[in-house]
RNA sequence: GGCGCGGUAGCCAAGUGGCAAGGCAGCGGUCUGCAAAACCGCUAUUCAGCGGUUCGAAUCCGCUCCGCGCCU
């Protein structure tokens, strides 16, 4: 096929268990790509079933990046997720193909697309310093103290949102500068290449439906040994906040039975894919690609090369 | 059949004479180095129904319907 046009990176994103790894797989045999997960959590190893990776034979077919490569212990991040994801985006690119960036989570997508402002890695000190004073304080003292050095991110952060008010704080004590002044400069793959994002939806309940047998098959092919597995090892801030590990401790632990267990990830699951839905509302250069039941991924991956 | 208790949003529920708390679910939103995270907003002109008492009733009275329990 000649669909390939060099510059070009093409993104497949979309709520969770709408399909977006077979779509992915389907369309980059056609066009000759390579997939970079573009997944918060399919980048930890010893994720294969609370994270849905791929399957074998999808793996298989197509060159995947970024998916088990690094230790659940390793505190990633939005930032180190963007570089690694840059670098084989642009390897790809020289080695003539296309790039698909295929996953869920909207803030490393927008991280790439439009970038992410430049300072130096997070300082933890100051960081739990201020983490402590939230607690003694409250974070309405903290939001404050914001007002008075940034009074642009202050009106921008909620009072009760301490994780964006500490953030705000650390990067104006550790770089003298307001972070909504360094937030203005950002640069990302759209000033370099095309970029076309499609994001895959179905009905509602079509969506809750797809998320709750999803569930079901996850517990069949055991989910709880690899949540076991997973919380007997040092996870870190990101990693431990996957779905499906705090449902499973919570259970271990013994709060409630394995049904419930199951349920609330149901439930947290549903709500996740909200939250994404809501992300990739706003972003108005997403095409939106509405698909069924019925839809094969090669249907679909059919419908989005002419687009491409 | 008799007696008792109860019926408040999709669910759980507070309120027992002065304009219907709260939680869950649902829906909408924020998001630039923890993002499958964290945070925010919205959601009952109406309290099973009908009548009555009262300036005023979800709250008091009567009847009807429904549920639960006990008795025969």
């Amino acid at each position: 096929m000649k669909c390939r046009k060099p510059g070009r990176v093409v993104f497949i994103v979309g709520p969770t268990a709408i399909g977006k790894s077979a779509v992915a797989t389907a369309l980059a045999k056609k066009i000759d790509a390579e997939i970079i997960s573009c997944d918060s959590m399919q980048v930890y190893k010893g994720m294969r079933i609370i994270s849905s990776y791929p399957d074998k034979e999808l793996l298989k077919s197509v060159r995947h990046h970024l998916i088990a490569d690094i230790s659940p212990s390793c505190e990633f991040n939005a930032s180190k997720y963007r570089s690694q994801a840059l670098r084989k985006i642009k390897e790809i690119i020289a080695d003539g193909k296309v790039p698909i960036l295929a996953g869920g989570t909207g803030l490393y997508m927008s991280v790439l697309i439009d970038g992410i402002f430049k300072t130096k890695s997070a300082d933890t000190k100051i960081r739990e310093c201020l983490y402590r004073q939230a607690e003694k304080n409250g974070s309405a003292f903290l939001h404050k103290r914001l007002k008075k050095i940034d009074p642009q991110a202050a009106v921008n952060i909620h009072p009760n949102d301490a994780r964006r008010i500490i953030r705000a704080l650390e990067i104006f004590e550790s770089t003298g500068k307001p972070i909504s002044l360094l937030q203005k400069e950002r640069k990302g793959l759209n000033a370099e290449y095309d970029i076309k994002i499609f994001c895959l939806n179905t009905k509602r309940d079509e969506l809750y439906r797809r998320i709750d047998s999803r569930v079901d098959k996850m517990f069949k092919s055991g989910l709880l040994n690899e949540a076991k597995k997973l919380l007997k090892s040092r996870l870190s801030k990101t990693s431990r906040t996957a779905l499906g590990i705090r449902e499973v401790k919570g259970y271990l632990d013994g709060a409630y039975d394995l049904e419930e267990a199951k349920q609330l990830l149901k439930l947290n699951t549903r709500h996740y894919a909200k939250r994404q839905l809501t992300w990739f509302r706003k972003d108005k250069r997403i095409e939106w690609i509405e698909v069924s039941a019925k839809d094969k991924p090669e249907g679909i991956a059919r419908k989005i090369i002419p687009r491409i």
